[in-house]
DNA sequence: CCTATCTTGTGAAGGATTTCACAAGCGGTG
DNA sequence: CACCGCTTGTGAAATCCTTCACAAGATAGG
């Protein structure tokens, strides 16, 4: 299968979010141009997205909406669950944890772990916050595959190295720095401050 | 002059950051070869997103650290202050409102409010968390040109429309929903749900 | 001052992504 | 059942981005 580029991901995931309000709208059937309107893109991006992964529309009609639905929730990986591991337990891992998104769509985040002694054995919604010492065994006991991790910059590197050996093969990461990981191990940044960068920049241009 | 990818301003960024960290260490002079190599790109890459901008460098002796470090914050808008206003005071908003790295780089939050009553008044550092209603006011006092979003789905597009006709330039935008905004306005979004959607793609694939 | 070595800056080539444009399929209508 | 209006799916074209490759500038050493 040909190589499926990042951004058509982010598209495919951002198809999803408004196809679910569509649903919840009762609506039945979206076109391609309909789609590419709220998701600012255009309809021959829309079906080319969907293109690559079969032929889900009915051609003078459009899509039927909770079957895209079900399609793109699989081409995502969104139709299981996915067991995360949160690493850092400070405001942002806090703020993470509450965001009920996550679990929405099937991320359910199964330990905290925090390096800070102060903030171990406080409980969150159930859940006690364990010392980073138990990263290792978290991973391998509840077969975690996604770590977030919430570190400071200089943590981020062990800790993801540790998190990697014990299982994890996927990595988000919100420390503003770049992490090496080997191939085979998918990261992706979230990165607050280069956004707001980006946006001086656009800012000063003009 | 010839439009600037966002892929480009993105990893100008991320250069300014390493640059900074090879000034902490004293590092006088930098070569594209080891900018490319911490910061996961190429040396051609790095002398080709600087070339737009102009050359900045000697020839077989690199970049002289400090310098670049200084053109590189004025490419991006950052050697001024960005008074930024943050609408909405829940977990997500404290967090960033911790995070000290945008006060480094020259935001300066001047303004938190929200729609919550029960969030209204509470002191932040100072701050004291003011009425949404006082958005428009905040903004024109302040010459706020930056907003940061971190309200609830439903309310971003009001939010950002008022603080759009109030005189804000650039939104950085939380909420997991497309905001419509007219040209000449730059809108970011930071999207964790997106990121951690194609992590598990990533991950389905292999 | 000549040579060797290093590294930039940049056209040109190559690759990837987006847009265009249209044949083909679907349903409704007369 | 033939025609019409609509919308998909997709090669081909256009655009955008990255990599290549090398001339040219800079320094150091003899």
């Amino acid at each position: 299968m040909q190589r499926i580029s990042d951004s058509t991901v982010r598209r495919l995931s951002l198809y999803l979010r408004l196809l679910e309000e569509f649903q919840k709208k009762g609506v039945l059937t979206v076109s391609s141009e309909e789609l590419a309107g709220r998701s600012g893109t255009t309809a021959a991006q829309v079906r080319k997205d969907l293109s690559f992964f079969g032929s889900f529309g009915k051609r003078g009609l459009g899509y039927e909406v909770s079957k895209l639905v079900g399609k793109l929730r699989e081409i995502l990986g969104l139709s299981r669950t996915w067991p995360v591991v949160l690493v850092g337990a400070g405001r942002i891992g806090s703020a993470l944890f509450e965001y009920t998104d996550f679990r929405k769509r099937g991320f359910e985040i199964v330990a905290v772990v925090d390096a800070d002694a102060r903030k171990v054995g406080k409980r969150w919604k159930g859940l006690s916050v364990r010392p980073v010492e138990e990263l290792e065994d978290v991973v391998r006991r509840e077969k975690v595959e996604i770590a977030i991790l919430t570190v400071p910059v200089d943590a981020v590197q062990d800790v993801a190295e540790r998190a990697i050996r014990a299982g994890v093969r996927g990595i988000l990461n919100f420390a503003p720095t770049r992490v090496k990981v080997p191939k085979g191990v998918a990261l992706h940044d979230v990165n607050m401050a280069i956004e707001l960068e980006a946006l001086s920049f656009e800012l000063s241009q003009s």
